[in-house]
RNA sequence: GCGCCUGUAGCUCAAUAGGAUAGAGCAACGGACUUCUAAUCCGUAGGUUGGGGGUUCGAUUCCCUUCGGGCGCGCCA
């Protein structure tokens, strides 16, 4: 097992501060975290830490500059990947580092190959993540789609990252909703077959209610026409269920989206859980009867009002649902729970935490992830998106009319809680505009460099007889020293949910590549220099696939 | 009215956990193909980070206030 170097570059700068510790000439409490950066202007080195500047903090009156001195005064360089220290006012340690060092992450990523990037920090903690988790009355739109990406995203990201994850999908299959959607279906049935029949108010009018009625007509004809009893009722519910499950379903998996579990709403009150939720949270007197309804008191922990969990009528709520469906995945053993939903769901959040909290969870147990809204653009004017209006666009839509690399990219090439501004005309656009395009090109110049090298009967990735030395030009160094940054970047995206820092990161690296691809020449007369450039773009070429894989974008070995 | 998100270049957005001279792409203008794929590269121009206060060595980032945009405030789901 190789050390991570630049941990072992913040251990040495971590023990030069134990020993000013020691000394007594740093009296700590504590250390903070130490943040290893590369900074943005390179006069201020390959590293920087502000850490004399955060321990400033712990004693007031004492410069920071006289801190960052102590701990230099203590730092042992020698013998280290550090070539050069330097000290800047207001109290910045920037560090040089030896060339040997970056050539070094070389063989770690040739070493590692599709490993490199794994991470240790989640400790096999258990994490789920439940996304989508779209009421199953209709198809998945592109908003879904943006859910969806950023749940999948940060579920390989968080696995990447050494977390144990679950990827769950929690269908809404009872109540009202599954009524009107069985009487819509029953409808559009029987007027298919000709029959009078009213259409339910507040019923389900989408086209694709249609289609499935007229799918029913050709699997059991005219068998349920005219017919209004309860089993008839129960029949439309559960098949259109069903169908409608399954093109969700299909959709997810044509968009590279896979769930591990599938989680009925119905199977709660199987067991009888509701009544086990009530005993507890009536036990630890967050409960009580007004108006004839029961209530949970949510303001105890921060929410505006206290809400109903079962109704006057002696039916539960949806956010009785909630509760022990939430109650479950703690029973399950989960660490922590990731909700993702859409922005028009926020206003939920608080009741939700609070009701975790008076069930006794940890206040972290659930945290929720609120993803804005997508507005798609085409032709430069904004493409309407409600189920009724007739330019309502799918998932399956998009996902057919720009392909689903280019989908999942657009979706998560921004923060996930900035408005996304999907641009059809960009998303379809084979040019320099695409950034997807941009990258997957990279990726697919190297593979050519490649097979070209081995036609040529060029040895590759012979690490041992490789001059590394050799690659000592600016273009190389920087694109090296990018690919050590994978791990800091999957980390800092792993810590913060920010699955648009690996697109970013994709960006810059093939950027790099891009130019250094214009300035040098792989293949060249110089054998041994051919040698040592095939190698740093090989590796230059499994981090862009490893990170685009994290991503769930596929890396095409041509375009 | 209250709550959540948001406001950065003409447009779409970054800025890593409070760090150093706020960066990319597009659009505009000017260049580079006898080349391992030009789906590429280089250059020019573009800013009072909505406004105003505060916190500190330092604020796009945190706090307060104000203005604009989006969304939500059911014994609906």
């Amino acid at each position: 097992m190789s050390i991570d170097l630049t941990t072992e570059i913040k251990e040495i700068l971590l023990e030069a501060i134990r020993k000013s510790k020691r000394e007594g000439r740093l009296p700590l409490q504590d250390i903070p975290e130490l943040l290893l950066v590369p900074p943005k202007n390179k006069v201020h080195g390959d590293l920087s830490t502000n850490i004399a500047l955060q321990l400033s903090r712990q004693f007031k009156g004492k410069n920071p500059l006289e801190i960052a001195q102590i701990i230099l005064d203590n730092l042992e360089i020698e013998d280290t990947m550090i070539n050069k220290v330097d000290l800047v006012s207001p109290g910045f340690i920037n560090l040089w580092v030896k060339e040997d060092w970056l050539y070094q992450n070389l063989r770690e990523i040739l070493k590692k190959g599709e490993e490199f990037g794994k991470l240790n920090i989640g400790k096999g903690k258990r994490i789920q993540v439940e996304f989508v988790s779209v009421n199953p009355t209709g198809p998945l739109h592109v908003g879904h789609g943006k859910c969806a990406a950023v749940g999948d995203a940060l579920s390989n990201i968080l696995k990447i990252a050494g977390y144990k994850v679950e990827k769950e999908y929690y269908i809404n299959d009872q109540g009202r909703q599954m009524d009107l959607l069985g009487g819509s279906v029953q409808a559009r049935y029987n007027q298919l077959l000709g029959e009078s029949w009213n259409f339910p108010e507040d019923g389900y009018k989408g086209e694709y209610i249609k289609d499935i009625a007229q799918e029913i007509i050709s699997e059991y004809q005219d068998k349920y026409q005219g017919k209004k009893d309860e089993e008839t009722r129960e029949f439309f519910k559960e098949i259109a269920l069903q169908k409608i499950l399954k093109g969700i379903e299909e959709d997810l998996k044509e968009f590279g989206v896979e769930f591990d579990v599938w989680f009925s709403e119905r199977s709660l009150y199987q067991e009888n859980k509701l009544q086990e939720a009530i005993e507890l949270l009536k036990e630890r007197d967050f409960l009580y009867q007004k108006d004839g309804a029961l209530w949970v008191k949510t303001t105890a922990f921060g929410d505006e009002k206290d809400r109903v969990i079962v109704r006057e009528n002696g039916m539960p709520t949806y956010f009785a649902s909630d509760i022990i469906y939430h109650q479950n995945k703690y029973q399950r053993g989960f660490n922590q729970v990731i909700d993702i939903w859409g922005a028009d769901h926020h206003g939920y959040i608080k009741r939700m935490k609070a009701a975790m909290q008076a069930l006794g969870y940890p206040e972290d147990f659930l945290e929720v992830l609120i993803v804005q809204f997508v507005t798609l653009i085409k032709d430069g004017k904004e493409v309407g998106m409600s189920t009724r209006g007739g330019e309502f666009i799918t998932l399956h839509d998009l996902v057919q009319e720009v392909g689903k690399d280019v989908a999942r990219y657009f979706f998560l090439m921004r923060s996930y809680d900035s408005h996304t501004e999907f641009d059809l005309n960009v998303a379809k656009s084979q040019s320099m505009e695409n950034p997807v395009y941009y990258i997957q090109y990279a990726y697919a110049r190297i593979c050519s460099i490649i097979k070209n090298a081995k036609t040529l009967n060029l040895p590759i990735t012979d690490l041992e007889k490789v001059n590394l030395n050799l690659l000592d030009k600016e273009e190389e160094f920087e694109l090296i020293k990018k690919l050590s940054l994978l791990k800091e970047t999957i980390k800092s995206a792993a810590i913060n949910w920010k699955p648009h820092l690996l697109t970013n990161y994709l960006y810059d690296l093939a950027s790099l590549f891009h130019k250094y691809y214009t300035v040098y020449r792989i293949i060249t007369d110089d054998l041994e220099l051919t040698k040592a450039r095939l190698l740093l773009i090989e590796c230059v070429g499994l981090v862009l696939s490893n990170t685009l894989k994290i991503l769930g974008i596929s890396a095409p070995e041509r375009m």
